[in-house]
DNA sequence: GTTAAAATATGATATTTGTCATACTTTGAG
DNA sequence: CTCAAAGTATGACAAATATCATATTTTAAC
């Protein structure tokens, strides 16, 4: 069993809070998980007694809607814990987790965190304040849906990726999604996504080598 | 000034926690506002260093967005704690509270919440909860705003109204919106708003008298 | 490697929604 | 009460977006 004091990504969550001690005493709670890309880690509904960390690997939280159509509601990155909302909320899971990419993660049970919750005010805090982070973010994204075209929100999109996520050597979008993710992301039909993709491409905003992506026009992009 | 201990709607929010000992601290810090319909308790950009706690009164939640529009993320009723986020993140309010109706607010300021939180682990808990609660609304707020169609959206707010704010003895909603600001909650230009208000209104599903909304045939309003 | 399935691309068309113009109605200040 | 301003309503039209059809390319199983 790995040690949690020695993973890296603790320190991007509420977890960089917890002490040396309580970090021994959640390696021996925790439970590992690999997970193959395009698997869930957990699904909407599904009852998540705990919390997901991710050590390795991107996933999309996504909910399906009543069109029938999934929604990508977020992407979650190494050092972010899912779960935590329906653990505290004492709810089923709103949302699913997907892996984008062959993924390591690791689950802690409620319990053990609700120890951390009572006995270290700082951890506390820094969940809440994620929470917090999560919810201004889903409250922007609501009003962007509800106000912004399809092209801004695809404009928005890709610069979001390549921000959060990168480019390679060949300068292409690192985080690498499928036209119909690209369109569960912005709210759009599939169709709809690839047309606007062909014509930021024609139009030399970005560039399309296969299904990979170059933004080549960064301050057009963000005047579509 | 008023005791917060005799306050009926604290019942309805994270304050439910606190002790006679704490309520009647509490009490002390506080400042009563009166707030004029149409005007702000606090404002978009603003620092709010407390929470509000809405004692009389509905205000909405808006957010100007670069085109222009106010869009009403959410509406807010007697009970409720508004400011909770930014306080906790320490960082300026990302909607303004604007009220629809004349209001009684109380202000208690953050140093007061945050010796509750330390001293209270139900109050910091229950807090938790409501945040998460939110969190989870703006998620399935935003997908529907990406994949459901301005009617259908129309169709819900109506159905909202009516479960959230009830009906006057004439079955009209109790809650009057202007149609700039119903069509500010479902994301779309007024003129779409009133125009589908009209449709609706032909085919028997609502009635408009004046500009009082009666909701006649719910079930086929859920089917839209 | 071959080949079927999936993903991407594009055209044609229908539908939805926004915009602008204008008329009517209600409201509130004086 | 009167009148201007704001709000509501509706038509005409334009723009954005979805849907359906079909072609092309890529992927992955065998």
């Amino acid at each position: 069993m790995s040690k949690c004091e020695q993973c890296i990504v603790r320190q991007f969550s509420s977890l960089k809070a917890l002490t040396k001690e309580e970090l021994i005493k959640m390696a021996d709670c925790k439970t590992s998980y690999t997970i193959k890309k395009g698997e869930p880690i957990f699904e909407e509904g599904e009852t998540v007694n705990g919390v997901y960390c991710v050590k390795e690997g991107v996933c999309k939280m996504t909910k399906l809607s009543d069109n029938g159509k999934d929604q990508i509601v977020k992407l979650a990155k190494p050092g972010e814990l899912l779960g935590q909302r329906s653990m505290i909320s004492d709810e089923a899971a709103n949302l699913s987790a997907i892996a984008l990419e062959d993924m390591q993660v690791c689950f802690i049970p409620k319990a053990e965190i609700m120890v951390f919750f009572n006995q270290n005010n700082q951890f506390s805090m820094n969940m809440m304040k994620t929470i917090c982070g999560d919810l201004k973010e889903a409250d922007d994204h609501m009003v962007d849906m509800a106000q912004k075209s399809v092209k801004q929100r695809l404009a928005e999109t890709l610069l979001y990726l390549e921000e959060n996520f990168g480019i390679n050597e060949d300068k292409t979008l690192k985080l690498q999604l499928s036209r119909e993710e690209l369109a569960g992301m912005i709210g759009t039909a599939t169709e709809s996504c690839i047309r606007l993709l062909s014509e930021f491409n024609k139009s030399g905003i970005i560039e399309l080598a296969g299904k990979k992506i170059i933004l080549k026009d960064k301050a057009k992009l963000k005047r579509v």
